[in-house]
DNA sequence: CATGAATGAGACTTCATTCAT
DNA sequence: GATGAATGAAGTCTCATTCAT
């Protein structure tokens, strides 16, 4: 039923998909949804709430970015991320595009989406402060607000590029400049020499 | 009628919004709508132009960049477009927001949208890569991706600011973290001396 | 004005046509009309009745059956009532069949249709009437019955010629089809002899 | 449901009934009307196709002319062909009225008109040529043209005096005339005897 | 568990008609 | 006479949701 209503709301939208395609896609009967799901907002959040369990799995800017158990530049660990999440992005760029508009007008989806998220957003922070304690980032930067304005601006780059055809780039190309970008900003390369830690 | 209608979107989102709502704020009878738009969506647009008109005529990481005919630093000029950019934005978060839901399912909405902010995205574009010749700025970045992104990151981070209120922060910190952000994004500052150039 | 309803008319048929496409097409605002007309009935009476006018001035079967003033055989000139019927119907086929269609659904239009053309079937009947006297006509036919019968055939076969397309015939051919069966249903060439009068 | 919207359709024609109505009288509510039909134009192509399969059943001039297993006159058999339709005509004659209203704007219903009684047409074609091959009929007529405007006289003719009430006549007169008027039209008796055939 | 007929609130839309200017 | 903004009744249609079988 789960993956009946996420082909329906990829090929209708939320609005568009009604309860009885769901219900047909899925082989049963109108009324028999209502043994499952409450309502369409409902089964919406569940869909949701599978997918970003998948795609948050692998926050972009994430810990990787302080983990020195390999033997990776800072720089090739953050790339993978940036990868790994426009690579998920653009494989459901249908869902993704549904959940992006939903999260826009129901509550709760939103506020569904932002708890789940938030360990992965903390997780971020957290590495960007580790950073700048060790003098490898800016540290005029608000953790905080650095961290969910790089977010913003990966996954909204990401909508335009993959849900609304705005952007007509490489795969490998837009991975390279995000994580460019990201690096620029919080300044993990080219540290200027005077303000870096001592020890 | 368009004033009423904003704020009508405003209150209660598009899909809410009834017509004869907005008549009725409008002072005029249900019918009489139909003398001046064709349909919701239709009056949707005219509101969303006459925003967009606003809010773009500052486009973030715009040509003030380059201004040279001013005595002020590059950064006093990026931080008065994205103080400006971002008061906008917060003095009419009400209908921005709705123009993020609708943009996302009415495709007129979403290509008006775009074509309006052509001229500017093109003007930032423009700046990143008079900067980039005068090896003022990340010779690495696509001026066009580096463009989209960073308009991105700073649209999504109203959006998220003051339409869904998921951040906490001081208006002037907001200004001054965005602003850090685009600054090193571009590596306007602290540049490494050997990238620099000569003349 | 008149003009102009009986383009729309033609062009939109009754149900579709506006009020404001009438007013338009004859140059005049939306809201003149109503000094010209109570009601889209009442200007589709008046257009109507100018039709009717022109075309009944010639009934199909009409007193030209008795003329006895020209040199032509009876045939030639019930040939050239029913070429004429034809030919007129043919030409006005668009306003034709509106008026068929409204006079379907309103009452005045239908009364004002039989009071105009009544006239022109009492004579037929009276035509009738006098062949049967001198043994011209079969007896057996009640003239108002058999005036009624043909005048339905050729007018709803006209209808279904020139307005509703369903047959596929020469119009000269419809012409000669149409007098040979008033003719024979008349009983007016190939009399019995023991039936035609003396005198 | 089919039988409550002829109800309908027959107190109060085509336009004038409501769907609302119409469901009320099936004793459903409103919206049930959607499951079984998607608009008052199709619910009403399905009870004209119904009425109308009842009455072509027995064309009028069909091939009972031809049938020589009885013991009966031509003239009976045609006789009884039209007081059969004209009994029909009149026991149904509210719904016939409205199905002559519609099929003069809605395209379809008269498409589907046509199409059911085409094989009733062709079937007095058929008979119609049968009979000049024997010299039993008119040999001059067009058997198709014949066909189709026998046809318009005898449902024009019960349109008028039962819909319309335009004619005062009694029931056994009018078969009488109708029978005669077609017998005469083709010829069937008093044939000139030159143009008789063989002997 | 499954069905699908039935519900019913409520939105959109059309346009003939009025009337102040 | 001419205008056209304003009216508002009326009807169509959609679908999420219920519930008896």
């Amino acid at each position: 039923m789960l993956d009946a209503a996420k082909e329906i709301f990829e090929e209708n939208g939320f609005l568009e998909a009604r309860i009885s395609d769901i219900a047909e896609r899925a082989g049963l009967s109108h009324g028999s949804f209502y043994h499952y799901f409450e309502s369409k907002e409902e089964i919406f959040r569940e869909v949701a709430k599978e997918q970003e369990n998948q795609l948050s799995s692998h926050c972009v800017v994430d810990s990787g970015l302080v983990d020195v158990s390999t033997d990776t530049t800072m720089r090739e660990r953050l790339e993978e991320s940036v990868r790994r999440f426009l690579t998920d992005y653009r494989d459901e760029a249908g869902i993704m595009g549904v959940i992006e508009q939903v999260s826009r007008y129901d509550e709760q989806v939103r506020t569904a989406r932002v708890a789940q998220q938030a360990p992965y957003t903390e997780q971020t922070e957290d590495a960007i402060r580790y950073l700048q304690r060790h003098g490898l980032a800016d540290e005029h930067l608000d953790p905080v607000i650095a961290a969910s304005a790089l977010a913003a601006m990966v996954s909204r780059f990401a909508e335009m590029w993959f849900v609304q055809g705005m952007l007509d780039c490489a795969f490998e190309k837009g991975v390279d400049q995000l994580t460019s970008l990201c690096i620029n900003a919080l300044q993990l390369e080219n540290r200027p020499p005077g303000r870096r830690r001592s020890g």
